[in-house]
RNA sequence: GCCCUCGUAGCUCAGUGGAUAGAGCAUCGGUCUCCUAAACCGUGUGCGCAGGUUCGAUUCCUGCCGGGGGCACCA
């Protein structure tokens, strides 16, 4: 896809090396400078270039701009240093009338994409609930996340495979199972048990003679399966441990980690020499009574997931951040290497009704599922509310504000913008207005500052998702869709479309501008996996 | 005690090694005989504190203070 950089890029390097400055190691940054008045896009070269070029950067920046001048590169009417040694573009609108053809020409589908992955394949596992219940409001936060991310990575050229790992046995599901058959005849769970409602109802459910720890598992497993299927997220690959270790592979792994020597016994327990690659000590993987840890399927598994792909992510809660180093360690001591395995771990959501902050526990009572605010607001704003802040912060999220019918919503404002587009397109049917193929409408018409802002927002969008991939992310995608929006919203308060008014010329070069707000607003949306209505 | 993470406007949050740090909400005041006013326009003494690296730091590094999380032969 062509970019107004590249040509910038070609006439600032010409202009260096007219300058004498050759063979200088030079990262030519040319960015949006955050001051409109600095012009279209800026340039450092003349900041970094001017220590190997040995001449203050404001000169330097001087002589660019007069070679520059001389033979500026297409779309520049101006050249400018500034500042400390800037050198700042000024362009005719004619580049960002080529950027909407550009967004028509590639549509929803390839618009913005990129083959950065180069078809790389990436296992992304995220949630991995246990199935002991239903999925809260902790995990929606991670099912969002999770599943953005691997649209993101596939929309960069990843092949992508969502998984969920599936910790069906051990301690926990024992006091599951425990919890689950002391309520079906009527007792109290076990002390250290499962107190939550959804047990009690849950063994109501249960047929007499069921065995309650594969039944409750099964329970747990749809519920949250379908949870998931709700808020529009389909797992690949669900991986049970129980399964994983009847194959064997617990007993596999333990003999690769022997005959690389990096196991050892100790009071009776053996150990895995983590504290040798990078962790703070080293871990149990057999205990002194012979049962394994939870850590040794754990291994066995992200093995098996390092070596079926060529990056391995984990998508974690901050409760399991300490748990990174020795995976990390583990997989250091199997051979695989480091930057094949990446842990992203996110911060925890609290949640606020009435305005007070209710806890998520597994204890009973004040509990907050997904269900509940996919109930509540349903799958769109569900995942719009969770990708709109970035994993590194605490999410609080304000039930009766989610919830309201208000603008003071911060999704509405995104819903708004698209359903207003689809109001024109049933306006636009109704009149009998029709676009003018594209190669027959003159967009040079287009020239009023609100219609140029939501040109140069769209033509964002392809560096807004490729940074987004690379910073894992998704959050920035959504706040691109909102500048979009925002920049829509001032447009059609200032241009109007249909009405009388309005030349014909006019008319058909906005009514494509307004399609190529769809298809960027299509694809941001698509990535956040969330679909907006058409009225509201 | 050790480790991770966050600290930006009244609130919820974006943001960048650069030139005057943004958006929504809230406040106050404007804008519909006109394609959706859930919109638009105006209204703001904010980067926790102190050092360091850099031509330039809110951004990178160190320390401190404050919030959250974690430190098992539990998972």
């Amino acid at each position: 896809m062509p970019d107004v950089r590249d040509g910038l890029r070609d006439g600032l390097r010409a202009a260096l090396e007219g300058a004498g400055v050759v063979g200088a190691p030079v990262e030519l940054a040319i960015e949006r400078p955050r001051d409109p008045s600095h012009g279209e896009w800026s340039s450092n070269v003349a900041l970094v270039a001017a220590k190997a070029a040995r001449r203050p950067p404001r000169e330097l920046a001087e002589e660019i701009v007069a070679r520059l001048g001389a033979e500026p590169p297409p779309h520049v009417v101006a050249v400018e240093a500034a500042g400390p040694g800037f050198v700042n573009f000024r362009l005719a609108p004619s580049w960002l009338h080529e950027v909407l053809a550009e967004v028509i020409a590639a549509g929803v589908d390839a618009y913005a994409r990129s083959d950065a992955g180069a078809g790389r394949t990436v296992s992304v596992e995220f949630v991995s609930a246990n199935p002991t219940g239903p999925l809260h409001a902790g995990h929606g936060r991670w099912a969002a996340y999770g599943d953005s991310l691997c649209r993101l990575l596939e929309h960069c050229g990843y092949r992508v495979t969502r998984e969920f790992y599936v910790n069906d046995r051990g301690r926990q599901i024992d006091l599951f199972a425990a919890s689950l058959a002391a309520r079906r005849r009527g007792a109290e769970p076990p002390e250290d048990g499962y107190h939550g409602e959804y047990v009690a109802e849950w063994a109501a459910e249960m047929p007499d003679g069921a065995d309650a720890r594969q039944w409750g598992i099964e329970r747990a497993r749809r519920d949250q399966a379908d949870t998931l299927a709700a808020m529009n997220v389909a797992f690949d690959l669900y991986t049970s441990e129980s399964e994983l270790v009847a194959r064997g592979a617990m007993g596999e792994v333990l003999h690769e980690l022997g005959s690389r020597a990096v196991v050892y016994e100790h009071d009776g327990a053996q150990w895995l020499r983590t504290g040798e690659f990078g962790d703070s000590a080293d871990r149990v993987l057999v205990k002194s009574d012979s049962e394994p840890t939870y850590f040794l399927p754990d291994i066995a598994y992200h093995h098996e997931k390092s070596s079926r792909n060529e990056l391995v992510i984990d998508v974690l809660g901050a409760d399991h951040h300490g748990y990174v180093p020795r995976m990390r360690a583990a997989l250091a001591a199997l051979g695989h290497g480091d930057e094949d395995y990446e842990a992203l771990v996110g911060q925890n959501v609290t949640l606020r009704r009435g305005g007070v902050e209710v806890r998520l526990s597994k204890r009973a009572g004040n509990m907050v599922l997904v269900s509940e605010l996919l109930d509540e607001v349903g799958p769109d704003v569900t995942r719009l509310v969770y990708l709109l802040q970035s994993i590194d912060t605490t999410q609080t999220i304000d039930i009766d504000v989610v919830s309201a019918q208000s603008a003071e919503n911060p999704v509405y404002y995104l819903q708004y913008a698209h359903a207003r587009i689809h109001s024109l397109g049933r306006q636009a049917e109704a009149r009998g207005v029709q676009r003018a193929p594209l190669d027959e409408v003159d967009l040079t018409v287009l020239v009023h500052e609100r219609e140029l802002d939501v040109l140069r927002v769209l033509a964002g969008l392809p560096d807004t998702v490729a940074a987004a991939m690379r910073a894992r992310a998704p959050h920035q995608v959504a706040a691109w869709a909102r500048e979009l929006a925002a920049a829509f919203h001032r447009f059609w308060h200032d241009c109007p479309i249909l009405r009388d008014d309005v030349r014909e010329d006019l008319r058909q070069a906005r009514l494509w501008l307004v399609e190529a707000t769809r298809i960027g607003l299509a694809v941001a949306l698509a990535i956040l996996g969330v679909s907006a209505p058409e009225r509201l």
